[in-house]
RNA sequence: GGAAGAGUGGCAGAGCUGGUUUAAUGCACUGGUCUUGAAAACCAGCGUACGGCAACGUACCGGGGGUUCGAAUCCCUCCUCUUCCGCCA
């Protein structure tokens, strides 16, 4: 969410930000409705607070009056706070729904873009940040789909979570399993050793976080949601690592903080079926690694960078073609403010598909958590957050299985081995 | 899941027979005095949000609601924690 203040002062760099996200006219009248509302409610507290203020001197006195005996005046005076009262009549349950009002509009507002994202309507419009090195790989005419192969060499199964769960919950199994795990512990391994520190967060998790981290409101479908308990399956584990310090008045020592962790991701999207989405590219449970920081502002685009040196030398030791895009304007999230995608290419699909997304969201994110630090002046400010996957594991294992294939199986790339203790899947 | 108790400012902890509590006190922290320096001692400051140039005002004692002229204090409700019992990886 944006700060009250910034749509004040920079009202033209909100509009432009909603204009380079080819946003709908409508939402440009809102930013005015906000502006409107705040004065609003600024002018409704100063009159409820002027009237509370006499309220509570009347009680004081009448409290004394009580205690000298004096009921008579005392009795005199709760007319006085009953007119009072009567001025204020509404004003106060106003002033409350104002600043709801306030608040929801606020939340249709979306992350103004780096200076640096271009105007774009969708993923077509998005930038090339870093070209794919060299010739993509070609392979055989009988090269097969990791649907094909999971079936071939039994690495997971489908079928056998559509009869234990439902559509696109894949069951791993034998080396399928191994390669996984041993994509997880490589991917942890890599984080902790640039400083990260290794969180297993709750999977499950509460309204608020959904607030914070801006999975809620608006994006209720894309999240499972268990009604008895009123909690919501995690989509990515920044939901419950980011919102660890949501509240939170850091000290600008404790900065920057680097976390990483591994969970199993959920994902309801409700959306089409067909040849695009077969096998593990998109499903309703994938497993991945995160990487959240929290920053000061001045550093957060230089940690944005480190993020993506990072995920480039995960995937350059794991030997796959990639690019790495930065997103246009329309194709950016609602939170972001820059986001690099990386996306690997397929030989056997012949096509990229997305493996991670690198973002910073500069003070939105935590402007709805309110987590802030002290600076050296000990004024207090919001952070900087920023996170990213590092990596999504069913995509890249789609892509190692047909990139690496042979004649002789499905050959591991020389950083998993000492993880899965075998060189080959056949 | 059942029973009982409890949730107060960074921590500890009073207040909880409703009215100088505008939340005592201690510790921690910050600044100052003293000192060669440090410690100790002493003095001062020390939560968050909103409004205001400011003085200051308002709200917040787990969340929400209610009673009252007035609520940390009484009532309702939800949440959390502790202890005991039950169940269980």
């Amino acid at each position: 969410m944006l700060e009250l203040s910034f749509i004040k002062e920079n009202k033209d760099k909100v509009l432009e930000g909603l204009e380079r996200r080819c946003y709908p006219a409508e939402t440009t009248q809102i930013i005015d409705q906000i502006l409107d509302l705040n004065e609003q409610r600024k002018s409704l507290q100063a009159f409820v607070d002027v009237k509370k203020s006499e309220i509570n001197k009347l009680s004081g006195q009448i409290g004394q009056l009580f205690k000298s005996g004096e009921a008579d005046k005392a009795n005199a005076l709760k007319e006085d706070v009953a007119k009072v009262k009567e001025e204020i009549g509404g004003k106060e349950s106003q002033l409350s729904e104002t600043s709801e009002q306030l608040t929801l509009l606020l939340y249709k507002i979306p992350n103004v873009p780096h200076p640096s994202v271009v105007k774009g309507q969708s993923d077509e419009d998005n930038e090339v940040h870093i070209p794919h090195k060299g010739d993509l790989p070609v392979l055989g005419e009988d090269a097969k789909p990791h649907w094909e192969l999971a079936k071939q060499y039994n690495l997971f199964d489908l079928e056998l979570g559509v009869k234990i769960t439902g559509a696109g919950f894949p069951l791993y199994r034998g080396k399928g399993a191994k390669l996984e795990r041993a994509l997880i512990n490589y991917f942890l391994d890599e984080a902790s050793k640039r400083g990260y520190e290794e969180i297993i967060p709750p999977l499950l998790v509460n309204e608020a976080s959904g607030i914070g981290t801006g999975s809620l409101p608006d994006k209720e479908g894309q999240m499972y949601y268990v009604e008895k308990d009123d909690l919501y399956l995690i989509p990515t584990a920044e939901v419950p690592v980011t919102n660890i310090y949501r509240g939170d008045i850091l000290d600008e020592a404790q900065l920057p903080i680097k976390l990483t962790g591994y969970t199993p991701c959920f994902r309801r999207e409700a959306g089409s079926y067909g040849a695009h989405v077969r096998g593990l590219n998109r499903v309703h449970q994938f497993n991945k690694v995160e990487i959240v920081r929290f920053e000061k502002p001045e550093n957060s685009y230089a940690a944005l960078e480190e993020m993506l040196k990072h995920v480039t030398d995960l995937l350059e030791a794991l030997g796959l073609p990639f690019r790495v895009l930065r997103l246009c304007g329309g194709d950016l999230t609602f939170a972001s403010a820059l986001t690099y995608d990386f996306e690997v290419y397929s030989a056997a699909q012949k096509r990229w598909l997305e493996v991670s997304s690198v973002s910073n969201f500069e003070t939105f994110q935590s402007n709805r958590m309110k987590t802030r630090y002290k600076d050296a002046n000990k004024k207090k400010q919001l952070v900087h957050t920023l996170n990213g996957s590092a990596l999504a594991l069913a995509r890249i294992v789609a892509c190692i299985l047909e990139n690496n294939q042979t004649a002789e199986g499905i050959t591991v790339p020389e950083v998993l081995r000492p993880y899965t203790k075998f060189d080959i899947i056949d």
